[in-house]
RNA sequence: GGGCCCGUAGCCCAGCCAGGACAGGGCACCGGCCUCCGGAGCCGGGGGUCCCGGGUUCAAAUCCCGGCGGGCCCGCCA
């Protein structure tokens, strides 16, 4: 049973009237209908002039029908006013407020309405490779894709979350090598050291990974071949990466580096280090040698189980993880291979088996449905290494068919940075053309934009990122300063619960609360941010509306002065607080968490400004006293049903 | 060279997809408010060529075309 939304309904009552009227189809008809705040303007509004043309039709003759359509689906309205080719409508307060009243008194809680087309949702998200710590992109990626989860599971939606854990290749393959040359067992070697296991690894695939490639530079130096101008070149390319080297292996634990540098040293000697990267890659993907198969799993298990530690911390949780070597080994992968090398656009390009994608762009419903560039060419997508392993691609292909088998998804999402748009646009053209147009059609690319440090972008093959464990103990400790000033009298283990709480909300509404395409630049004073435009600020307020509640106890529910609601600035937060659901619907249906975020601080600052200038506890008369207190009530629920959708940690004190 | 994205006060950002009524917030700045329910707050103030130029329209920050500036992508990496 799902809770009643009286504002919802309203919004609906006008849109399907002016369907009716009008004859706009109703998706269009939802947009037209304008939520206002300011005097004059209604509390919601339809702009009538760009009828009055078409249907040839006076604006009052427009305005007369619309109202009493409108009214005959409702009677939340008060007023209707014609007003320069607007029609403007003000809501009945006493009335809204009293079927918010109703909601609560019945249900105990504020929902998002349902939507009347559920479907079964995969939003993949986060899919971090283990061979580093999460840094901030990180969290970009799994605040976007935790919340849109929230919003459509609570939009009535079935919602499988999915973690896809990048085990095949060459970046897992090198930090294998790492672990190798150390002896192995990262976990026990993380214990030893008394450090999260992702961030030893982090060190060890930084550290290797420089190692592989000034050996590869001092090859190209060494060859007789290469001009003076080119050796130039490549001993100036060395020593930068030489003095990275040398910063990382400071910064990293215990005697990582010296161990590190030594045994790479031996291992020269005997083999090419190249060559045992890709023997590592190989026998991992065919699954020749279990002696790789159980270091690499071991591996990928220590950093996956330092990433579950913070996204815990972060109130991320994953219905699945999937494995990409699981979809290589059980032949997911060759047999898609198998299908493509039958289909009449496989080609070879390069000399290596690829697809030709150009005839998808042809076809008008791929124009229209997987966005495609005008004038783009479209390379092709090559399918297989001629060395015969496999690339990224072609399995996350593989990949794609998987979640909508193992789900029966009508749709999936995956949030992947805006830099992969090119290979997700191939992903999606290749499937077209192999037969799987449903798939194709239904898989959503949610790319977001990367987060820059100040002046630089991250790399985590050069070991220039922010970590996103930094991040939060950075947040936690100013926010712990703040709530040992605010709240001295809370019990210490109290306080870094509460700390805890705002250090995640700090970051996860950052990380939502700007437009996805907007690459964000990120310094610390804004991951620390507090103030009025932030999670902990939203948080602030929730605490205040409990502390209220908790000192004005239960209202009598029987005797509550509706009329008190007329009031300009309490009328405005009602119908601020009473738009909640509204606006959390929206943001699931157009997949835009910010939309919430935005509406949350609207509501926030109502309420800090009514709690300013009238007194809830001190009210004298008593039905209105009840009514305030109802008032705190349902703003307290309204925001703490936001929070919740878009996992900002609820705190009753801070 | 080609493609995509972004360009709104000193700074950060809503609004653009679904064109309409004086372009909204926040930070910073200036001035007020704590014997008073939680001051992470509230009230007030200054600050704008909505990147530029055309076009469509009764109406353009919003749609179209052309520029400019920045980011990203164009690999048998992921």
């Amino acid at each position: 049973m799902t809770t009643p939304d009286p504002y919802s309904e309203l919004i609906e009552s006008v849109a399907e009237a002016l369907v009716e009227i009008v004859g706009i189809d109703e998706r269009k008809a939802f947009h037209q209908v304008r939520l206002s705040d300011r005097p004059g303007y209604g509390d919601l509004s339809l702009p009538l002039l760009r009828y009055t043309r078409t249907l040839n039709i006076k604006p009052d003759q427009l305005f007369e029908s619309l109202k009493s359509k409108i009214n005959s689906k409702t009677n939340l309205l008060s007023d209707h006013q014609l007003v320069r080719g607007y029609h403007n409508m003000y809501i009945d307060e006493s009335k809204l407020a009293l079927a918010l009243s109703n909601t609560l008194r019945e249900y105990g809680r504020l929902e998002p309405p349902k939507t009347r087309t559920p479907m079964v949702l995969v939003v993949e998200h986060t899919s971090a490779n283990p061979i580093h710590p999460l840094h901030m992109g990180h969290a970009r990626n799994t605040s976007l894709g935790d919340t849109l989860a929230r919003l459509l599971k609570a939009r009535g939606h079935r919602v499988n979350t999915r973690f896809y854990i990048d085990d095949v290749g060459r970046q897992m393959a090198v930090l294998a090598l790492g672990v190798k040359l150390l002896g192995g067992d990262p976990l026990g070697m993380a214990k030893r050291l008394d450090m999260k296991p992702d961030k030893l690894l982090g060190y060890i695939y930084s550290i290797t990974h420089l190692l592989l490639d000034i050996h590869k530079l001092t090859q190209s130096i060494n060859d007789p071949a290469a001009s003076e101008e080119e050796k130039l070149y490549y001993i100036r390319e060395r020593d930068k990466l030489a003095a990275r080297l040398v910063a990382v292996s400071q910064e990293a634990p215990g005697e990582i580096a010296d161990k590190l540098i030594d045994a790479f040293s031996k291992l020269k000697e005997t083999k090419e280090p190249e060559r045992e990267v890709s023997e590592i890659m190989r026998s991992y993907e065919n699954r020749l040698d279990e002696g790789i198969v159980s270091l690499i799993r071991e591996t990928a298990n220590a950093s996956l189980k330092g990433f579950r530690e913070t996204l815990s911390k972060l109130g991320v949780e994953f219905d699945n993880w999937d494995w990409e070597s699981d979809l290589v080994w059980t032949g997911l992968v060759s047999k898609l291979i198998e299908e493509a090398s039958k289909s009449p656009y496989v080609t070879v390009h390069k000399d290596a088996l690829a697809i030709d994608l150009s005839p998808a762009m042809d076809e008008q419903e791929v124009r229209e449905k997987i966005k495609i560039p005008k004038a783009l060419e479209i390379p092709p997508l090559i399918l297989v290494r001629s060395d015969g392993t496999t690339l990224y691609t072609t399995r996350d292909m593989a990949y794609t068919l998987y979640k909508f088998r193992q789900t029966g998804a009508n749709k999936v999402v995956n949030v992947i940075g805006a830099d992969q748009r090119l290979p997700q646009i191939q992903i999606r053209l290749a499937l077209y053309l192999l037969g799987y147009k449903r798939e194709a059609l239904n898989t959503i690319h949610y790319a977001y934009e990367i987060v820059r440090l100040p002046g630089m972008r991250m790399s985590s093959r050069k070991g220039v990122f922010l970590g996103l464990d930094e991040v939060l103990d950075q947040t936690y400790n100013v926010a712990l300063s703040r709530v040992e000033e605010k709240s001295p009298d809370l019990p210490l283990d109290e306080k870094e619960k509460v700390a805890l709480k705002i250090a995640v909300g700090a970051i996860r509404y950052t990380m939502i609360a700007t437009d996805p395409m907007r690459p964000i630049e990120y310094n610390v004073d804004r991951a620390t941010n507090l103030d009025s435009n932030s999670g902990p600020y939203l948080q602030y307020t929730y605490a205040r509306a409990n502390g209220i509640l908790r000192k004005a106890g239960e209202p009598d529910w029987d005797r509550i002065d509706y009329r008190a609601a007329s009031d300009p600035t309490r009328r405005g937060l009602l119908i601020a607080a009473a738009q909640t659901p509204y606006y959390a619907a929206k943001a699931a249906d157009d997949m835009e968490p910010v939309l919430l975020a935005n509406h949350l601080l609207k509501l926030a600052d109502r309420f800090n400004s009514w709690y300013q200038k009238d007194q809830v506890i001190r009210e004298k008369e008593e039905e209105t006293r009840n009514f305030k207190i109802l008032l705190t009530i349902i703003v307290r629920e309204a925001l703490g049903m936001g929070l919740d959708l878009l996992g900002i940690p609820k705190t009753p004190r801070m």
